[in-house]
DNA sequence: GCCATAATACGATATATTTCGTAAGCAATG
DNA sequence: CATTGCTTACGAAATATATCGTATTATGGC
């Protein structure tokens, strides 16, 4: 397989992507209902972003029914990678130990998500 | 200290950043250059973009001599914060465990690293 | 078969971001 | 004190992203 160089998805793009993960497949007016929740773009917003999206490769569609079915063409885990190791270079001077104490320090952990930290840890020693 | 709404930068203005915080005060000749070692844009395209960066309130300037010089106006740590927080809202379904072990995950980190990490996660406990 | 409904396609506009060209000012130097 | 070089200011083009309106097409119920 080759080794496709990674486009960066969009901050709309990563809207969509993950309601794709949530659901593994969806039309665009699945994911048009989701996002209704946190913005409030029109329907064909959403489905000229998908178009797009699905000419960058970013989604796979099924188009065999005049309804196309959506999936994600790229994973969660590499999307993930992906924009870590971008903001690791342009926030934090390339060290992923600081972004780690970073996040950690922020408030934002709980105590059982630390200990799951800490197991991981051990895990990989 | 007040607190500020916080804006978030553009990428380039990002990069821009960087070089303010590693330096603590800079001309715009001196972040064109640090630039220049990583992108190939021109000198009024740096200038122009810490000007709207001074509008925008995300650095301050002294104008006292013909060449200003910059100092930036948000913090480090508050900008790692900010987007971090994004981050783990946008890809990491909110939670900031996930967000540490996929960091750790990807071969990143160092031996050393993840020790740092250890005594910190005890020294927190 | 016809119509209402809901979907896609797609061009056009709107907005945000980045880039550059040019004008004008200042200051050192010769 | 004029020339040269570096500076800021700023408009405008170029690019990227997001939004929407309208036309067209398919489908199921009548």
């Amino acid at each position: 397989m080759a080794l496709q160089k990674s486009i960066k998805p969009t901050e709309s793009e990563l809207e969509i992507l993950q309601v794709l993960w949530d659901k593994s497949a969806a039309t665009v007016r699945d994911v048009h209902e989701e996002l209704m929740k946190i913005k409030g773009s029109g329907y064909t917003t959403t489905l000229k972003l998908m178009q797009i999206m699905f000419e960058k490769g970013l989604v796979t569609r099924d188009s065999s029914s005049k309804t196309h079915i959506y999936q994600p063409a790229v994973s969660r885990e590499n999307t993930q990678t992906l924009f870590l190791n971008k903001m690791i270079d342009s926030l934090f001077s390339g060290s992923s130990a600081q972004l780690v104490m970073q996040a950690l320090g922020n408030h934002k952990a709980s105590k059982q998500e630390l200990q799951e930290i800490k197991d991981y840890l051990n895990a990989i020693k």
